[in-house]
DNA sequence: GTCTATACGGTGATAGAC
DNA sequence: GTCTATCACCGTATAGAC
């Protein structure tokens, strides 16, 4: 792989784990073993530039992986629990929800730039426009399938946090579980 | 009020602004017009003693509210609406939502700070806690109750985050709606 | 209880050799 | 395309005067 690859890779690892503030760029150079010189020739604009690429290639990822489950299976309520059954077989695992959440990210930073906060925006709409699609393909109204898509997003993302500051995986359950009862009644 | 109170004050309106990690010490001092020693003296262990200090003082901030709030409405379904339009019109003239949402710092220290993370799991809990009492008193039966307000927790927090991203007030407004059809349902 | 002065490591960034 | 050397600045924390 590339140099520029490798360093998107590894600075998405570090920022997801530990928020965009918390990781240096020696602490990323370290891990590439590779010097200053390389990293600001591939991103001359410095940190916020190669963020940003990091964002992009981690929208990428998730998408193609939530495509992916959301073509597998024949209904939203089919895809969802495989999601979440994956989001929580991966937390249990690696005891960490690395490649799924940006929510660090998010809170941090969509105060503080403009560019960074507008592509943590395109990725939430493109995780729920995946379940709009589903919804709308399942027989639900437009109106409602709006509606359910974006609680979905905001459930899960909101218990990805629960799990992380819990240190447990039962909040997702619980929200797959009410969701697929919700799903039922829509 | 005295100088250690002002400090918790002004400390926990910057992190929620900005994070734990994008709020140096000397912006605090400024913003309070005090020095070095002074902090040092009412937090000898320093920073994030400091922070753990605003955590509690906000969960109790927070907490009353929502006392307030739910006690004021006979069900959890015009509680929550009330509450979520607090929400909508704080963050419609104040362009932020602080005094509420904690989620820059949990996403960033979660995975760092064992005490604060506790600490944030602590502020989720008595949330959680509220729901699930006035849901029991709704009559519910308590599995139901403990799900759906596990639930609250997870997608109010969540539509928080998409609302800061995309500096709208739309995703509070769908899952208030969205909550509510499946409290009916429920 | 609050101040000033200082220590020291780390930050992001730049310049120029190879 | 990658390196080393160096920059000015800011981070938290400490010591000691008042």
């Amino acid at each position: 792989m590339d140099t520029k690859s490798m360093i998107i890779d590894t600075a998405t690892m570090l920022f997801q784990l530990k928020g965009y503030l918390g990781v240096g760029l020696n602490e990323i150079l370290k891990a590439c073993n590779i010097s200053k010189g390389a990293l600001y020739h591939h991103f001359p604009n410095g940190k916020e530039e190669l963020l940003i690429a990091c964002l992009e290639a981690l929208n990428e990822t998730i998408i193609k992986d939530m495509e992916d489950i959301f073509g597998r299976y024949p209904s939203t309520l089919e895809a969802t629990d495989a999601m979440v059954n994956q989001l929580i077989t991966h937390f249990e695992t690696e005891k960490t929800l690395i490649g799924y959440t940006f929510s660090s990210i998010v809170s941090e930073m969509a105060a503080l730039s403009d560019p960074v906060r507008i592509v943590c925006a395109q990725l939430y709409q493109d995780m729920q426009d995946i379940y709009f699609n589903k919804l709308v393909a399942d027989g639900f109204s437009e109106d409602k399938a709006y509606s359910f898509a974006l609680m979905m997003t905001a459930s899960i993302e909101g218990g990805m946090m629960l799990c992380l500051t819990q240190k447990a995986t039962e909040p997702l359950r619980v929200i797959s579980q009410a969701l697929a009862n919700s799903l039922k009644e829509f």
